[in-house]
DNA sequence: TAGCGCATGTAATATGTTACATGATTTC
DNA sequence: GAAATCATGTAACATATTACATGCGCTA
């Protein structure tokens, strides 16, 4: 996928591994992010297959790598995007935890549901933080992606909250 | 992580890889699936690690390996399930396409959102029928892991009928 | 001159899926 | 007797992360 990302961001202007992982940083990190150790080996792929093209830059005595994308690599891009949505039910790690919780005393559980909102919580200020810089630079449906953040996050918060509720009234751990 | 999916369930019985399998698909499958390419090594695994421990039946020509959870098991079992709940923000394939749905046309944008939430209404009804055999069966934890997958669906439903609309009314293609 | 940002890249490791390979028993 | 279910296991492949390795230019 992250083959995607590249040819969706070289679509608009040519850049190197290392802008594109800068860009990736400040716009879809949230639901997707990568590493160098896989911007690179992507790079490299796309260019033996022809979807993109590099140019050598020496500045300086400082060489870079600077990407095209190539008209197979917009059409491949463009088959992808119009492709049906589709959910891949992702694996999650807390609600696995949670599943095997009647191995906790109650306190333990509400303790970690509590701390687990408050882990929420900040998750969704650093999106409401990042949000008037990304409605500036950003169009309709890439800030409609950060608009589906927060208000995932608030989802989640409000689900969590209302669920310590029903913790303290319907559950009491058989001892 | 299948490690602790398997310690999880020999703590409650002692069970075959085809066994666990069979527990994950009616139980954890919407939040964590396995297939028996990564249950049957993790098995061996655990075994040499002296965490499980198997015990061969031969019954009819058929042979099993049954296992069984060892105290060391059961303690790097409840070691996992007390530390706190984090948040892998994982993947987001269909927001990834979203993010770059400026490329699509408007009639495009919205046909394929329509398909999208007619998925995930499948997607919910299908828990929601499975919701009684799982109450049943399930402890309070169990089916609220359930009832998070089906609240979970119905926020995006609603979240993505919203955003039809919000297209509809805000968003106009410049072409 | 120390540290940070820019810039690239590889190797080791993690973690799994899919497909293949096998074969018995049970059910229709 | 065919098909489904039970039952195990490996090999090839996919896909990525983390840590390591390198080095320049700018700024405090």
């Amino acid at each position: 996928m992250i083959d995607y990302i590249i040819l969706g961001f070289l679509l608009d202007k040519e850049m190197t591994g290392y802008d594109i992982k800068q860009k990736i940083n400040v716009s879809t990190a949230n639901f997707y992010d990568a590493s160098f150790g896989s911007i690179y080996p992507a790079l490299k792929r796309l260019e033996a297959q022809k979807l993109i093209v590099s140019k050598k830059s020496i500045k300086k005595g400082k060489f870079k790598n600077i990407y095209h994308i190539l008209n197979l690599g917009r059409q491949t891009f463009l088959d992808w995007v119009k492709e049906p949505l589709v959910l891949h039910q992702s694996r999650n790690e807390y609600l696995l935890k949670i599943f095997f919780y009647r191995y906790l005393s109650k306190e333990d559980v509400v303790s970690r549901i509590t701390q687990f909102i408050k882990l929420l919580l900040e998750y969704k200020a650093n999106l409401v933080k990042i949000e008037p810089l990304v409605a500036s630079q950003a169009d309709f449906f890439q800030l409609s992606t950060l608009r589906y953040g927060l208000d995932s996050y608030q989802f989640l918060i409000d689900w969590f909250q209302q669920y310590l509720i029903t913790i303290d009234q319907e559950y009491s751990k058989p001892e």
